[in-house]
DNA sequence: CAGTGGTCTAGACCACTCT
DNA sequence: GAGTGGTCTAGACCACTGG
């Protein structure tokens, strides 16, 4: 076995072929590529597979083939507007959790009609009584919490990761299950240090990037 | 063909599997798997290259097997530190990029010996006269730049999203190539906003967690 | 040496979409 | 209907590691 594996080579020589192309121009079909390169098709699409998760190729259904990625429309998502809410939202949808004593708030995240995320918080329902009733799905959850219940939020850590998208939240993003994903979540309390809610965001990793605004460095530790 | 493709049948039931097995256990060779649910041995590491991305199974060289993965060591790296390489750092290399006037400083960020991340830095040669002799690879570089040369910063706003291992960061993270890893960049000006520095850094999502600390929320946008 | 994972082949059938 | 991607099979050879 080469050092180099075929399907490496492959995607080298296709990803300079993307390169040259326009966005959106129609790629040669796998057993075409298949045939030209003298490998099977199950190692040309290994080496597609990969620039489809790199978001250099898109692959359509049925007849419409695999095509040339249009240029990242990379959308940048303030740290800030996803915790305080203030990220465009659609589908929002209210659920109480069983027994649990549980409310969970999903939303998708949409930028120019392209779903680029999901919003989830989780609340303790006793908490908030009537929540359900009263929440509209439009009013950022913060604010909402903040005066409806008159929560006053304390110091926050959101930490931030990569995760293989489930196939339920797949479905919502538009991307194919285990596609690689940017996962945000923390923890929100109020001033006396009691948990309010729970929250995550996931995000298309090739469509969205998270920014952070108003990062307060810490003082060098220098005398 | 069914609607619930057989690897993600299988999947599911060698996740079972994992959830039940101590640790480090061995796990069953990929062909005796094959037999026992009765499909391929590729539909079988189909299944299995899903739970290893995901950090469930770790697979080792030649007659080592494969094994149910140890948990997750997570380690917090805070977004704060890695901006101003606080983090311990291993491996540190200084290269000058050619004629191009660039300085490359590269280092490998290890916690308990394992590599969790890398961290690169590019810089004007031009404006850091002397730099690869001056610098010990040590220090701080922020810090290094504001004693050295008076460098002063001001704001930053780094961006995070989610890529692909390259072979490169692959081998020195010791995971395979395309990988998904979380990457974390940012620009860094000083205080007349002229760019001084340009930093890249890329973290094992398995290994790694951002941290945001000091994140100041904008005031709720409300009369 | 035997057994493991890593790669590769040459087929096959399916669901889907365009013409 | 024809052609696409998505899945699946049953083989094969290789590099590597352990006993």
């Amino acid at each position: 076995m080469p050092a180099i594996p075929r399907y490496y080579q492959a995607k080298t020589r296709l990803l300079d072929l993307v390169n040259e192309l326009p966005d959106n121009t129609p790629f040669p079909p796998e057993r075409e590529l298949s045939d030209v390169f003298g490998m099977s098709r199950t190692t040309i699409r290994k080496a597609m597979d990969e620039l489809v998760l790199e978001g250099r190729l898109v692959r359509g259904a049925g007849r419409q083939g695999t095509a040339v990625a249009p240029r990242k429309q990379v959308h940048q998502l303030s740290l800030d507007a996803l915790v305080q809410d203030l990220a465009a939202r659609e589908q929002v949808t209210v659920r109480t959790i069983g027994a649990q004593d549980v409310i969970n708030v999903e939303s998708v995240l949409v930028r120019r009609d392209e779903p680029v995320g999901v919003r989830s918080t989780y609340l303790r329902a006793s908490r908030f009584p009537g929540f359900a009733e009263r929440y509209d799905g439009t009013t950022p959850l913060r604010r909402f919490l903040s005066d409806a219940y008159g929560i006053r939020f304390g110091e926050l850590c959101p930490w931030c990761t990569t995760a293989l998208a489930t196939p339920r939240v797949a479905g919502l993003l538009d991307v194919r299950p285990a596609t690689p994903v940017l996962s945000v979540a923390w923890l929100d309390h109020d001033l006396r240090g009691a948990p309010v809610e729970r929250s995550w965001v996931v995000l298309r990793g090739d469509r969205a990037h998270l920014t952070v605004q108003g990062l307060q460095l810490s003082a060098p530790a220098r005398p």
